[in-house]
RNA sequence: GUGACCGUAGCUCAAUUGGUUAGAGCACCGGACUGUGGCUCCGGGGGUUGUGGGUUCAAUUCCCAUCGGUCACCCCA
């Protein structure tokens, strides 16, 4: 196996291709259905574009080195600082609010694990120049409508909303103390990973009174009506009216049924501003299918723009894992059209020409490549999916006279051969359900 | 980067717990059913048992290293 892809990189082969068309093939319909427009940029960046904002540890995490020109570059690890460079450098000239999205390949110099590799296709939504909740509904609308268009609903898929103010001022309402809210930030984001008595513990160490650690832990359990009042009676009144307009916002746009709050979503501990969101497989056997939020300060501080901005990244791997798990697998490839097989009295250079005529039409066409007898050639039109086969020289037959054969039922027709290619049209869809043999 | 477990054909798995030439199903290729596919039957290709050492008369089996995979940390853009 030493000829293999390197640890965490992936080989397509046409079914895995298939599958990762597929994928783009929705985010991208999705995508143009609200609005988004796609763009791209460079694989290799800078090595400081991502330094600049994450600080000189990151560079562990990235597939980096000096190029011949002596630059120090790296293959990019996220989208958002392209998109904030871009963005600045035309900043006056964008309609806003800005709608775009990519698909860019990333890169990251991790052990690899389940769901999780050097290398993954990730797609980026990002709105830009507009701070109001509609657009952070908009934003998880979009995520909610992709896992629709995939065949996912409410039972497969959770979305947990948070929002970093409401949970500081949560915390702060509850009694922690104001310096030690990042660390118990931090204490939250794992608080689903590890033992209720190793994060007590850790609260106990912060300085977190007994009343406010009983808060902090269960605050992935407290519902939204409880949170509100706790908000609503320390003078959050604007807050929480604000968050109740997202959460109708999303109702409004039929998102509703997959949303759930939970305070506990943190989305690790760096840029985010306001309302955050994670998609969850429900039955939690999968990492994160999706996350996001708003970063509201991040392109000023990257590009140097100070403008409002929202998004979400979706990668590839997750979401494949979730859809074979549920059987969700249509794009399997149907095949070819026509198979062109020649009897008799044929010619490969008829087939040759009828096949070219059909393809012309936009059919997609195969025949025997090496001489082959009849039921040979019949064998390999069924191997290759085809949905009828038709044989040139047939025994009998008259000139300019062919037979079509159904490979479903076997039944055949007799045909002028000039008529019926006239008649062919291209298929009405590639991304038929599979056909089941 | 740290720790644990696991590596046999393209895939899923065998090999009487150290024993002779490492097998089967699926997949692939071919043949037969005397020129119209799927079924059935027959045959074929394909493995340095991840790799390299060690112990032994003998290693897929035991030991070490290395590479790869899985999981948990770390990290999550």
């Amino acid at each position: 196996m030493s000829l293999g892809a390197l640890p965490g990189f992936r080989d397509f082969y046409p079914a895995d291709l298939a599958e990762r068309a597929h994928i783009f093939a929705t985010w991208r319909d999705v995508a143009r259905r609200y609005g988004f427009v796609e763009y791209d940029g460079p694989p290799l960046e800078p090595l400081d574009l991502y330094t600049r904002k994450s600080g000189d540890e990151i560079v562990g995490q990235l597939y980096n080195f000096t190029d011949k020109g002596g630059r120090d570059v790296a293959l990019r690890p996220e989208m958002t600082p392209t998109l904030a460079r871009m963005v600045a450098a035309r900043a006056n000239a964008q309609r806003k609010p800005v709608r775009w999205f990519s698909i860019p390949q990333l890169f990251r110099y991790e052990r690899q694990q389940r769901g999780r590799l050097r290398e993954h296709f990730q797609l980026n939504l990002d709105i830009i120049g507009e701070s109001g909740v509609t657009a952070d509904a908009e934003l998880l609308a979009a995520a909610v409508d992709i896992m629709r268009a995939f065949g996912l609903g409410p039972a497969d898929v959770v979305a947990r909303v948070s929002d970093r103010r409401l949970l500081q001022a949560y915390l702060a309402a509850a009694g922690v103390p104001e310096p030690a809210l990042p660390a118990v930030f931090a204490v939250i984001d794992k608080i689903d990973r590890q033992p209720a008595t190793v994060s007590a513990e850790k609260l106990d160490a912060l300085g977190v009174g007994p009343g406010a650690r009983d808060a902090v832990l269960a605050i992935g359990s407290a519902t939204w009506a409880a949170i509100s009042a706790v908000l609503a009676g320390a003078g959050h009144a604007g807050l929480v009216a604000d968050f109740e307009r997202y959460l109708r916002a999303l109702d409004a746009l039929g998102a509703g049924a997959f949303v759930r709050v939970d305070l506990s979503v943190v989305r690790g501990l760096a840029y985010y501003t306001g309302i955050v969101f994670e998609l969850f497989d429900a039955k939690g056997e999968l990492r994160a299918i999706c996350g996001g939020g708003r970063y509201d300060t991040l392109l000023k501080s990257l590009g140097g723009v100070d403008l409002p901005a929202l998004g979400f990244g979706m990668g590839d791997v997750v979401l494949g894992e979730l859809l074979r798990s549920r059987g969700l697998t249509t794009w399997q490839s149907s095949g070819i059209d026509v198979w062109v097989a020649i009897g008799d009295a044929g010619d490969v250079t008829d087939a040759m020409r009828v096949a070219a005529r059909l393809r012309a039409r936009g059919r997609s066409v195969e025949y025997s490549l090496g001489g082959q007898k009849l039921a040979r050639q019949l064998k390999a039109a069924n191997a290759a999916g085809a949905r009828e086969a038709v044989i040139l020289g047939a025994p009998g037959a008259a000139s300019g006279e062919a037979v079509v054969r159904r490979l479903d039922d076997g039944t055949e027709q007799r045909v002028r051969l000039d008529a019926w290619i006239g008649d062919a049209t291209p298929p009405a869809s590639n991304h038929q359900p599979p056909a089941t043999t």
